[in-house]
DNA sequence: ACCGAATTGGACTTCTCAGTATAGCAGTGA
DNA sequence: TCACTGCTATACTGAGAAGTCCAATTCGGT
């Protein structure tokens, strides 16, 4: 019984994964789900490993912290595929709404947003650093596609790109994450994230459209 | 020596609130600025209280913590005095962005926020009650105003005064919230303020001012 | 098959913190 | 003067968690 049987047993697939990146991808979840309070303990189980392996790859609960908002950072590199650029813009807007609904307003995205809140409070590196990589990316990328339509006379943003993207995805973002954060989850339908996405871009569009009326 | 001068000297303003007023205070302070990990020692000695007293006024920590949450609660009620209905809808959204800017954007208010985000992890109904009490009272009053608006022929939502609501607090809130959750806060100045106030007023009236263009 | 390195499980130390217990002190009312 | 009540100060208990230590085991490379 004894060799063969309990490693086939315990062959689950994250014990494919070396140690360490078992044990960044435990501590995400495991900080996400339960914030900084944790324990390391808890942690060691979930990434099904000893607390003393925890603590040969990472010195210290705060270095394995770090660790593991380096590593998603990695990931988070931002999407807004730049992909068409002949589209109607409101088709990008509708688009790119779309996707933020996906992506960002997800249940998880939202928690470990929530986590990175709290933490910023005992590591405010953190809060900086998290905001360069997720929101602050988002809207310079979005106000250079901005910027690019305001020359070919598609948009009429005044002069100030940065504003009106900042405008855009306060818009779409709208109540939702406030309730997320509080943790108010309601999931939003398909059709739902359609219908709201179509209107941001609607009112994005009638705001800062090519021809607008003053006053 | 004794009696006279030593209560003499002793006596700060918050000497002369009732006990359990000056550890309200001294809670929401603490737990604002460390979340909910602060120690009760902490709190007792802010509040210049006896450790005992604190547990004999509350029971316990999370008694505390929620009579301190309903506390505040009863001051949080909201603003948007619904003054002059006689004004143009730009002028009267400018001033709800302006009051905004100044009371729910503060330095202090979103760290009020942040703690509860924190908090609703561990006490969900928390969360919901903050919701209840804050966003949800603002963006419902704000939709009725909306409502009588376009009856009025003066506004025009398209039949959803309270997603055109929502859309106006965003669109004022912008980034700004999320800014000061993760900590990089940055003081506004007045006139930015009155400028961010009135752009957003301006962005809205073009997007559901009366007269409208279609597509 | 063997050796060194990594891993394991668990006991252990130290600390912090919620909550309790105790003993004394200060004001109040009869 | 005396009992009563509420507060202070401080020591204490018990639980949980960070981090360490160590003997036994397993794994990877040769």
């Amino acid at each position: 019984m004894s060799r063969h049987s309990s490693a086939a047993m315990q062959l689950t697939p994250s014990q494919l994964l070396s140690a360490r990146a078992r044990i960044l991808e435990a501590a995400a979840e495991m900080f996400r789900t339960h914030g900084y309070d944790v324990s390391m303990d808890a942690i060691a189980a979930a990434a099904n490993v000893s607390k003393q392996t925890l603590y040969n790859q990472f010195g210290s609960k705060e270095d394995l912290f770090k660790a593991m908002i380096a590593d998603r950072a990695a990931v988070m590199r931002a999407p807004l595929n730049a992909s068409a650029l002949e589209r109607h813009p409101r088709d990008m807007l509708a688009d790119i709404g779309r996707q933020y609904y996906q992506h960002a307003c997800s249940e998880h995205e939202i928690g470990y947003y929530r986590m990175i809140i709290g933490a910023s409070q005992q590591f405010p590196d953190i809060g900086r650093a998290y905001y360069e990589a997720g929101p602050k990316q988002m809207v310079e990328a979005l106000a250079q596609w901005m910027s690019r339509e305001e020359r070919l006379g598609r948009l009429d943003t005044g002069g100030d790109p940065l504003l009106a993207a900042e405008h855009f995805l306060s818009l779409v973002t709208g109540q939702i994450e406030t309730r997320g954060l509080l943790g108010l989850w309601a999931e939003m339908s398909p059709s739902e994230m359609e219908r709201r996405a179509r209107f941001c871009a609607d009112v994005f569009m009638r705001a800062f459209g090519p021809h607008r009326l003053m006053a």
